[in-house]
DNA sequence: GCTCGATGTTGACAGTGGTAAGATTCACGC
DNA sequence: GCGTGAATCTTACCACTGTCAACATCGAGC
């Protein structure tokens, strides 16, 4: 049996999953280049045959981040009908993706790859990710008619990243820390803003 | 002249002041204990001598930028008449600082520092800071009298630090950049959320 | 005026990102 | 089948980091 050939077959592939590995069990910032290489049983400058360096790897990790949130965001999508519960819910989704993934979710918005630029790949799964809450924000028509539309995606970008951020840094208490209390949190902090209306 | 005295005289607050200015013209991941010491023109073991490691550091930094914060709030908080203006520019006052201190807002949030227990005087620092905007929501009474007040502040304070967030780190365009551009953002975001009222 | 604690320095260690030079193996043309 | 070049992986370095231990220097109070 060829227990470890020098060949490794698909390291790439394996440094990205090391890298999520070790950012849900140890934090986003011990994923170091050394330490995914040893994790996936190569040496440490292997990786640098696959990742020009270290921010590739990042980059890479979080493009797998933004495929997941922008699947999460349109099954949210799909699966209601009225515009605007429908914004609530997928701006629900987008904090609860960040409470269940709280360590990819920081390598996401990191920022080292805040310009995702020189990451095409990176760039289109960001992107998507944004077109999920763009579209829903257009279809329910947030605010009146003299509100521009892209101030309108801003506003409720930045209140469900705002929720997403400070509870997984515990700025708003341990009840939001589990991905129910986020959403409860986050249901009722979107309704706040609303019930003015109702 | 005793162009170098052995001893620095006050060099806490110069490793402060050098942290604080490594910042702000290289970045807040640049500002590591031995580039202070060097911009400091001490040797890289001193600063041991006054901050137990790194993360202290750190965090007397951040205790500033949260007194700078809570003042720039509290100055809004004093100048301004109608309890719902009031609420709306003391959010716009987060953004601008959160702009204006790109650096320093990043260190205050900075992922080693989120639990401030261990360093008692940052996390008064941050509770009058937060108190700035807990007193403008109260006084405003976000939303109607039946939503708890506790999720107005979350709401209210998600919304202006995730503007704040995106903004620094250049999802949000190149307007939003400037200070001005960013208090023109951040009111229509504000206006955005309560248009559908007026 | 001496001593002791506070403050500073030098030197070491392990860990990091990154590069260079060499070893190994795969793929492809003959 | 077979060689040869490219892709992959390893070992060996470099400069940098945080942190600690040992030692030097100074100031404040007895």
């Amino acid at each position: 049996m060829p227990s470890k050939p020098y060949h490794h077959g698909d390291l790439r592939r394996a440094l990205i999953e090391a890298a999520v590995e070790i950012a849900r069990e140890h934090g986003a910032d011990e994923v170091s280049l050394r330490r995914v290489a040893r994790h996936a049983g190569v040496s440490h400058a292997a990786p640098y045959h696959h990742f020009p360096d270290r921010t590739a790897l990042i980059a890479a990790v979080a493009e797998v981040g933004f495929r997941a949130l922008a699947n999460d965001v349109s099954a949210v999508e799909r699966s209601i009908e009225s515009p605007r519960e429908r914004l609530h819910e997928a701006g629900v989704a987008y904090v609860v993706f960040a409470v269940s993934n709280p360590e990819q979710f920081r390598l996401m918005f990191s920022r080292e790859i805040a310009d995702s630029t020189p990451y095409p790949d990176l760039h289109a799964a960001a992107a998507d990710a944004r077109a999920g809450l763009e579209r829903a924000v257009a279809a329910s028509r947030l605010g009146s008619g003299t509100t521009s539309e892209p101030i309108d995606v801003a506003a409720a970008w930045a209140l469900v990243h705002g929720l997403a951020t400070l509870i997984i840094d515990g700025q708003l208490g341990n009840e939001a820390a589990s991905p129910e209390g986020a959403a409860a949190l986050s249901r009722a902090a979107i309704h706040a803003f609303w019930s003015q209306r109702s």
